[in-house]
DNA sequence: TTGTGTTTTACGACCTCC
DNA sequence: GGAGGTCGTAAAACACAA
């Protein structure tokens, strides 16, 4: 995932985890199928607004989420707009924080800036090995309009989400597991994606995410088994503890963007 | 340079919910 | 029936050792 690697880079735009590694990401979380989008979270974000009905996101992601977009947008200060791979309007103007992206490490006023291949530092570790920016004309070009709809039964299987795309919705994914309708739509014009990209990205994600926990729930369990029995915990240890696996853990390639030890500030406004 | 393993998009099958 | 979920998988893109 390149969009560690720019996260990597950029470290301290995360000061923290977006998200408490208390929160419980643990297998529970991918219990039954998930529900319908829920309400926001954050109602007290006005960035955008959330105004899907419903029960509600998974238990797993119910507790509230201490990473305000704000704080997201903060810790990206301004940046460049819209991608160039983004010719798709913004349909319901950009939220503060989608226009906060910074630029990836480098000469130049910032990956969205540079015109396609133009010269310019390239924001993924492939891209550094390849023509400067190839990964952006590759994109956009076979992304036209994010995604081009093509099939692996077309000349193209598959097109390659610039680092601003994948940063974006690593954002939203932080925000939340599971996208509701109108952020999909949203998100969707402001990458220059398709809904269905956007969703099928979260669907990835989401499995990329359980399959990581539960390569770490296989390596707890072969470390129990050759430790001595340790006394088991108790029945009802309602503190949600860093035990479950860190959101950084669950999520290597946003492990940066994440922090290590601080937790995310949370602002008064957000805590209820 | 090449072979190999991993990650990233994208899809189909199947299931659940409304 | 449609939308969206998981699961499994294909194949491109990529990383990296030899």
């Amino acid at each position: 995932m390149y969009v560690g690697y720019v996260l990597d880079k950029d470290s301290p735009v995360y000061p923290g985890p977006a998200r408490p590694a208390s929160l419980g990401l643990g297998p529970q979380a991918y219990g039954p199928p998930p529900p319908p989008p829920g309400p926001p979270q954050y109602p007290d974000f006005t960035g955008y607004s959330h105004v899907e009905p419903g029960p509600g996101p998974p238990a797993a992601w119910s507790a509230p989420f201490p990473a305000p977009k704000d704080d997201w947008a903060a810790a990206y200060g301004p940046g460049p707009a819209a991608p160039a791979a983004s010719p798709a309007p913004l349909a319901f103007g950009p939220p503060p924080d989608f226009s906060a992206v910074p630029a990836p490490p480098g000469p130049g006023p910032g990956l969205l800036a540079q015109p396609l291949g133009g010269p310019g530092a390239p924001s993924s570790p492939g891209a550094q090995r390849r023509t400067p920016f190839e990964w952006m004309r590759r994109s956009v070009a076979a992304g036209g309009g994010g995604g081009s709809g093509k099939t692996r039964t077309k000349d193209k299987y598959r097109v390659v989400y610039t680092d601003h795309q994948r940063l974006e919705l690593e954002k939203e994914f932080h925000y939340s597991r599971y996208i509701t309708i109108r952020r999909k739509s949203e998100l969707a014009a402001n990458l220059g994606l398709t809904e269905r990209q956007v969703k099928i990205w979260f669907q990835n994600r989401r499995a990329k995410e359980r399959k990581v926990n539960k390569k770490k729930q296989q390596q707890q369990q072969q470390q129990q088994q050759q430790q001595p029995p340790q006394p088991p915990p108790p029945a009802h240890d309602v503190t949600p503890t860093p035990a479950g696996p860190s959101l950084g853990a669950l999520c290597p390639s946003s492990a940066s963007l994440l922090g290590t030890s601080s937790p995310m500030p949370v602002k008064e406004e957000y805590l209820s």
